[in-house]
DNA sequence: CTGAAAGCGCTTACAG
DNA sequence: CTGAAAGCGCTTACAG
């Protein structure tokens, strides 16, 4: 630790230069209060400025820096240093290089609480999580939120995660009241959702993941409905005449989607639509397993499963049942995970980016919360990838 | 919306009575400037009172309520308003409940960054996450995460969530230094963690979820080592002579103690550890597999795998090998997930409740925070979960 | 038991 | 271009 000398005693500038703290080095004993002064004193005290310096660049317990004292220490105003860091407000070049170069040396950050007062801004975004416990739940949210944290992060914006039962508003109702978030992202939305209907009346900036029903709501979302239709649209062209659907869960809007997307297919194809080959409330497994063996007797050729979860059973199932794919019958899942990696056949599937989603969740978030006009939806991208489930 | 009237002209009462700011209900363009008016003309406004309490309470874009409100409503001084809420400080036991009951009513939330500022503490606490992408990872992080959350809200605590590469220390120090957080958590530690170096060299509290060697750092964990060990001891008691150990990863720490476990089981139970049997670097599928079968042509009668990943990787050799479990080869797995649901045959596992590993993490920071003495490793009980697959 | 006042560390009109 | 001062909405010794 470096000292700072005054008239032979060794002596320690704290915080503000108002209070002059004398410090236990040696001589403890001793009274040292004749070394209390004042501003000016420092000021004519030609060492003093590189022992503060010293003292505040390598001690990793200092006492936090304010505004104030890299002002004092450079000899200028804090409003000065504050328009130095904000980059608002005029300021003098050569001013605001030297004070940057002092804040990087030094390491000064600026008290959040403090901007957050004065501002009335957080930098604080908050992500709404359902609580979820499948396998194949989990990555989606989690693979969101990673990327809603990269978005943030690169704006200097923290999230703040909550995750809910769906029903209870008091968590968010907190966050908002409190002020301690500027905006939110639902990563689930239901169709006569609370969530919503709370945001909106405290006309907090807030975007939805996934498809809404609400056209004043601001969402961000898969095109799942033109990918379900497209990837239909190939496999007919591959020749496969009859395509089978198992989905689950009607509630979602996300499964909603995927259904529209393959009825279009057939429409789009002037095929007709035999709802025996439609499934759409798979609930447990020995539903799937049921339906696959009815589809299988059906002698359809291809099965497309809304999800990768039923994906897993249906090709387990017809592993048991001695069906090979695609030889004997041809499979597709509307969404591509890791789950569809470890089987012995790749399996043909739509491949969403869910890292993007959240990334792009984000950065339509920051923009209305910035006060940029922000598109009502925004849909991504997809891909289809053809593997050997579908082949022949 | 209900009304103020005055001199038989609507008037709005928002945010601080020094500014009554008259509002366009009808008759816009006449000039309400004869509606300004202080703080003594509306206390002698017998109808100012209700007015402005119907206007905070069902306006849902009211501006902020502050504490000066409140007080100003109720007859009081802020600091009274500020000891009700937070219970430090003598106060009336009366004067409390009408001013607590008056805050309940109109929903009035103390604005957080002030709070902060003026105490020095965010209510926040960090979670750091490892970039994970793998099927296995994802549900602890996830889940493990859910758990702090849980007991995080159950304290007024929010959680803000950076996902870290592990190297980089930028994104803690900024949370640290511009003091967004009163604490953190670190969800995978390494060896030689340049975090938990950080943490300390800052002085922040924090704990690491899972063993570290660091005596030095406050750890919540399950007990790994005694897990293993037991689940090993149970199954020599069940007559079985030599038990295989699969293992991934030595430098995590946690698969250090599932095999620390293994062997120490060997030794309690005056076994030979034939170290044919031992495989700790199967970093691939195909390395699993050779391992498998070489286990199969050596005769020995159980699998122990260090995770649900490479037991589901087993299982699968097995069966493709054409062997039953548990008659060809009993198998076990030294942690339980859902990826073990999904086999025809049921999985002997080790069980670690991973929400409550998450819990007690949070539970031992805000401690820690609260000054209390906390201890330094906190091991957290398992489960050993017997079933079909080491049958007999 | 309660209130007036100072302070937390920033920002931002306002005046120069 | 820069500084002094007021303000953001709380808390907390201090005085009564």
């Amino acid at each position: 630790m470096l000292l700072l000398y005054r008239n032979g005693w060794p002596i320690c500038v704290k915080r503000r230069i108002e209070s002059i703290v004398v410090k236990c080095y040696y001589d403890y004993e001793q009274s040292f209060a004749h070394e209390k002064q004042t501003l000016e004193d420092i000021k004519q005290t030609d060492c003093a400025e590189n022992g503060v310096n010293e003292m505040n660049n390598n001690s990793g317990n200092d006492k936090t820096m304010t505004i104030h004292d890299v002002a004092r220490e450079l000899g200028v105003s804090a409003s000065t240093v504050s328009r130095a860091i904000s980059g608002k407000g005029r300021i003098g070049a050569a001013t605001r290089d030297r004070i940057l170069a002092y804040i990087e040396e030094h390491g000064f950050y600026p008290n959040a609480a403090a901007q957050s007062l004065a501002q009335s801004r957080t930098n604080n975004i908050a992500i709404i999580l359902p609580e979820v416990n499948t396998l194949v739940d989990m990555p989606f949210f989690h693979t969101c939120m990673y990327g809603v944290e990269e978005v943030a992060q690169a704006n200097d914006y923290d999230i703040i995660v909550v995750t809910t039962n769906g029903n209870d508003t008091k968590p968010l109702e907190r966050l908002i009241k409190n002020r301690k978030v500027d905006g939110m992202i639902l990563t689930r939305t239901y169709e006569n959702d609370k969530y919503v209907k709370f945001l909106k009346q405290k006309q907090i900036p807030f975007v939805a993941v996934g498809k809404f029903p609400d056209d004043d709501v601001v969402q961000v979302d898969h095109d799942n409905v033109g990918a379900c239709k497209e990837m239909v649209t190939v496999l007919f062209a591959k020749g496969i005449q009859n395509i089978a659907y198992l989905g689950s869960n009607m509630d979602q809007m996300v499964n909603r989607c995927r259904y529209q997307g393959y009825e279009e297919a057939y429409r789009k194809g002037k095929r007709k639509l035999n709802q025996d080959l439609v499934y759409t409330d798979l609930s447990s497994r020995a539903m799937v397993e049921k339906a696959v063996e009815e589809l299988k007797k059906s002698g359809v050729e291809c099965i497309l499963c809304q999800d990768d979860y039923i994906c897993d059973e249906v090709v387990r199932k017809l592993a048991r049942m001695g069906v090979r794919i695609p030889d004997q019958m041809k499979v597709a899942s509307c969404h591509y995970s890791r789950i569809l990696e470890n089987y012995p056949v790749t399996i043909t599937s739509l491949k969403f980016n869910i890292t993007e989603l959240g990334r792009r969740s984000c950065q339509v978030l920051l923009d209305m919360i910035h006060g940029k006009t922000v598109p009502d939806k925004t849909l991504l991208d997809y891909e289809i990838i053809l593997k050997e489930s579908t082949k022949g």
